[in-house]
DNA sequence: CTTTTTGTTTACATTTGCTAAACAAAACAG
DNA sequence: CTGTTTTGTTTAGCAAATGTAAACAAAAAG
């Protein structure tokens, strides 16, 4: 739980030194010194204080960095396909679970559908780049056409259909990974 | 600072009786009713003891929910134009700076370029839905086709550019919102 | 109604979060 | 090079909060 260095690290970016952080949340400078050597830990609310000073909060704090492969081809996709719904799925970025987005391209037949998903956190975005698809959301439920996108939190069950007589196809990204 | 409530529903979610997660956490059964009714607050430690205890961590803890519009048409959007690099964008949902992600559809002329962006935080996709752009990521150079798509962390400066003799149309999300 | 299970509250020991002040080390000035 | 300022580290100590154990209450089960 190296919370110390991440803190150190923000707090020099926003150029302050430790009595200017300390005078700003009312700490001793001793204090921002324990904590970014990690020598103790800040309770939860002064935590908020400090990293309101320096700019954030723990949500953003909470979220991390580094990677690799960057350009993905259409070989680099790993292909689904149910017959029984009428659709299949594009995972146009590889094993990006471990990322915060997770992109896939799913193209529904007339009359099909995708894979009803059970609520869960996080949040949803889809643009339509083909065809016309109906998003139901519990037990609401939208036109979408091409050209439109719709983004929603899924704290319902969700699901995608195509109720047209051409097949459709939407790219859909959930932050963070479901699928 | 209601984290006890957010804990509650994660533990009944889980299935999990207050005394079931104390045994798993090492804590009193006691002390889980006080966390959860907000009586006292516990240390970042036992804090991510009880996450991992709930199935999560910091990381996913610290982000939220609620919302209300879902679905957004084309004169939902604001567009911007910019002659000089000759490209423009759309912002396909409105005010989505409060979210996690936020989706923009940029178009780029031939020989045009988007704004250049300066390192940040988090994670950027893209997704080439017409002609070919270039992703310039730092000093290197990627070459995306329609259908393909990049996904990176923007530590470095990056832009896109389209040196075909066609107009490239991209849909590009940020997570978490930049522009 | 009695017994179990689940959740709340109280009294208490211990830890730790945090301060103030002394100390160390750089940076700066003349 | 020497003295002054600025920045960061360490220590001693205490009020406050973290966490426990056990008693209590309420609800569910039998």
């Amino acid at each position: 739980m190296n919370i110390g260095e991440k803190i150190k690290h923000l707090r020099v970016k926003n150029g302050l030194t430790q009595q200017e952080l300390a005078n700003r949340c009312e700490l001793s400078k001793g204090f921002i010194s324990q904590v970014e050597r990690d020598l103790t830990s800040p309770s939860i609310a002064t935590l908020v204080d400090i990293l309101e000073c320096l700019g954030t909060n723990l949500k953003d704090f909470f979220n991390d960095n580094n990677d690799e492969k960057i350009v993905f081809q259409k070989d680099d996709v790993f292909l689904q396909e149910n017959q029984d719904l009428g659709h299949y799925i594009r995972w146009i970025v590889p094993n990006s679970q471990k990322n915060r987005m997770e992109p896939i391209l799913i193209q529904i037949q007339p009359g099909g559908s995708s894979e009803p998903d059970t609520p869960h956190d996080g949040e949803e975005f889809g643009y339509v780049i083909g065809g016309t698809v109906f998003l139901h959301l519990g037990n609401q439920k939208f036109r979408v056409r091409k050209g439109e996108s719709f983004y929603y939190k899924p704290s319902l069950v969700h699901y995608l259909s195509n109720e047209s007589r051409y097949p459709a196809t939407v790219l859909w990204v959930s932050s963070p990974p479901s699928f």
